[in-house]
DNA sequence: GCATAGGTATTCAAATTTGACTAGATTAAC
DNA sequence: GTTAATCTAGTCAAATTTGAATACCTATGC
């Protein structure tokens, strides 16, 4: 599963009622085209994916003004919010770097405490691929690609880096960067 | 378009005479199935697909030594060595990391000036994604996406990493490390 | 006043990928 | 010796992604 529908739902809910182009707009204004890979057919795929799972509904808005052919106009349901809710929690402890890269474009959608936590996760699972990598053996001359030092030495240059990058973001959130949806301070529990 | 072209057509050429499971069960040895993403059905699709553009043929060994159902075997064809050749200069150029991954396995297939020029290509080609990435303005708080710092910052930290990698490995193939594709010394030219 | 270039908006066929399923042979357990 | 598990081998429908094509509207130059 690629990032599509979590880029998706986070511009149509940053906007309340959108469109397939608006949509595109968005991703390529905000260019996470480069960062993702997402064409325009695979926006219209998931609008119409979305809808038919209750996610999205078509809204004809009647300020639907006018600036080229007819569009099509969705709104999120409650569903969708929950949904986006998951897929949001999912890419920011996901080690690849373009599911991730989406779940920081929207972080600031769950409360700072939740994303600190997250980010937590996703280190933990980046220490263990480091440790996995380390535990490899490999040979001058391998005989297999999986011995293979650069292609190790590859993965594990990745992964080193993917947990100094989040460690370094983890610093930032916890010293207070950036805004965060309020936490309802809880009395109780 | 995934690397699967490229670990099918690699793996048949490396067996001389091989079949789909065999593919897949070299595949998953070699670990390549935890650094890129390949999974049974794309292996028998990209097999059908491979022999009905000519770059692989079905042979019916004589040897088909039963130890399970019945296989369809396949060689390599002329086509099939050229388009080898084609795909793995690209995966070595490609600054997308599974790409680079599979190139990498095979990169003893070429001759080591060329995989070093191959490598200078993608250490360029990184090095003007760096540049650009610095060249952005970021926002303490950003009025989208992509002008967050941190968005910005795992990218440019990827392609920084990237680029070290990059520079790692052309220092050890330049050194002398590996085996390579004997180089025809030309004496004319 | 009209072609044409560019921005807006979507559709659709084709290619690819995924995931679940089928099925034959061999091994291990009892 | 027969059941269960595992390994070998591949198929197929459904989901997704890609890329090209369509079509409407507005501004611009001439």
């Amino acid at each position: 599963m690629s990032a599509v529908k979590l880029l998706v739902l986070g511009s149509i809910r940053r906007r309340g009622i959108s469109h397939g182009y608006a949509v595109f707009s968005d991703i390529t204004s905000w260019r996470a085209d480069t960062w993702t890979n997402v064409k325009p057919g695979s926006i219209y795929h998931a609008l119409d994916k979305l809808e038919s799972q209750g996610m999205l509904r078509s809204v004809n808005s009647e300020s639907n003004v006018k600036l080229g052919p007819s569009r099509k106009e969705y709104a999120i349901t409650q569903h969708g919010e929950s949904e986006f809710i998951v897929l949001l929690e999912s890419a920011l402890v996901s080690t690849d770097i373009q599911q991730f890269s989406v779940g920081i474009a929207f972080m600031d959608m769950l409360p700072r405490r939740n994303v600190i936590d997250l980010l937590q996760q996703r280190r933990v699972a980046l220490e263990t691929s480091i440790q996995f990598l380390q535990s490899l053996s490999t040979e001058e001359r391998p005989t297999d690609p999986s011995k293979h030092p650069e292609l190790v030495g590859i993965w594990l240059a990745y992964v080193e880096n993917e947990a100094a990058t989040t460690d370094r973001i983890l610093v930032h959130v916890q010293a207070g960067r950036y805004k965060f949806k309020p936490d309802l301070l809880e009395g109780n529990r």
